[in-house]
DNA sequence: TGGTGTGAATACTTTCACAGCC
DNA sequence: GGCTGTGAAAGTATTCACACCA
């Protein structure tokens, strides 16, 4: 199984296993189990095992995963015991909501690159960086070997912008534009769409019990259950 | 067909090609075929009939679809004939940039209701109503009889907040902290989370051709074909 | 003729269940 | 005894391909 290709579907769920596994790393767990990270996860065991084992053997036989050493394998598999400098188009109102989010940082990501339109902002230093006109996309991706785009522009520019990104040499980009981008095969997109995600949840918002929902549509962790006994994992705090 | 349970699937697809369709009618089309919507969305002709089809028979053969129709189709589908008010708990950095976002008005979202924890923040006046304190999210989401939920308050105070939204009759929850959160079946929760997002597209950066991806592994539209020949569609312009 | 709606086939994903190992 | 890793089964989703219709 290993190096066959690995579902898109799994590849997405690794970063929430992470995630969590950081998580519980913070609060002093050593050890756990497929069973327990799937309560914390709101998946199933069985779920998670298969996942992991697309990777490697992680685990030990009546006894689980090391916290630790699952991470560092995850931050592995997803490449993320390094930097990756990401170039972000668009300083509006949302672009400069990301520009200024703290959360790349922390998880190894740096905008090395923003770019805007409007002559307003071109000139301007944010976080120790300058604001580039967005002709200079190419250029600047090639030179600083980007490969990461975060595109924060409205709809109608989108597209020319994913253009510019990919020739620059950008194969990833993670779309706020609520618009479906045309791009190579070897560039992967995620979008952002937080009125879709509105939108598709208002379905389920019917008065009368159509469509029922009783067994659930599976957006989410159920509902919880008992803490899980954590002692036998922990170190004695 | 009609009637037994769509998949949620399904249900996430329908606002990009609501999305998709409306587009289409300001540039003037009257009428598309599942192919030519295909296309724009990069998607498949057979996906979207089949799709459409859990709800009616909508298409006319020979013909395809009216555009302005299946727009009301699907805005009567989704519940989006109607405006929805929203509550927003978290007024920090992330917060504020949704209270102040353009794009929900005309989507039929309004937010209603925003509670901030900062006491700083509490009593200011955003778009013409009061941040409110946390503490008061059960009561007001109650007497405002709302059933939508955005939480943008940090991972460690998320689960919290869920707990109050359903509490007041919340059923739909639009998450950005990066937490999975745990909430009754009849709660539908969509999880907003860039850095994750990031972090599953870094598996497919490396430089070595391993994964390979030449088949592509399915995020997005297929590098664009041609322009679509829309001249018998248009209403003369 | 051109394009829908849908059974049937295929492909993909999750879950079961258990041999095997610590 | 407890928990992993994984074949095999079950469950979902997508695609094919064609009868049928305007």
């Amino acid at each position: 199984m290993r190096n066959a290709a690995v579902p898109d579907i799994v590849i997405r769920r690794l970063p929430l296993y992470l995630r969590t596994l950081r998580q519980l790393r913070r609060e002093g767990w050593q050890t756990i189990s497929s069973e327990e990270l799937a309560q914390q996860l709101g998946s199933t065991a069985a779920q998670i095992r298969r996942d992991l084992s697309y990777f490697g053997r992680f685990g030990k036989q009546g006894y689980g995963y090391s916290v630790a050493a699952l991470i560092r394998e995850l931050e592995s598999v997803l490449q993320l015991d390094r930097l990756w400098n990401v170039a972000l188009v668009g300083y509006g109102k949302l672009g400069q909501a990301i520009a200024h989010y703290r959360g790349f940082a922390p998880n190894g990501f740096r905008i090395a690159a923003i770019f805007a339109k409007n002559p307003e902002h071109v000139g301007q230093i944010v976080n120790g960086i300058v604001v580039l006109p967005e002709t200079e996309i190419e250029r600047v991706i090639r030179e600083l070997d980007i490969r990461i785009g975060i595109i924060a522009v409205p709809a109608e520019a989108a597209q020319e912008v994913a253009n510019r990104l990919v020739a620059g040499g950008v194969r990833a980009i993670l779309n706020y534009a609520p618009v479906m981008l045309h791009v190579p095969p070897e560039v992967t997109v995620r979008e952002i769409d937080p009125i879709s995600m509105l939108q598709s949840m208002t379905y389920y918002l019917r008065e009368d019990g159509y469509p029922s929902q009783e067994n659930g549509h599976a957006t989410t962790v159920p509902h919880l259950k008992a803490t899980i006994a954590a002692e036998k994992h922990q170190v004695p705090s």
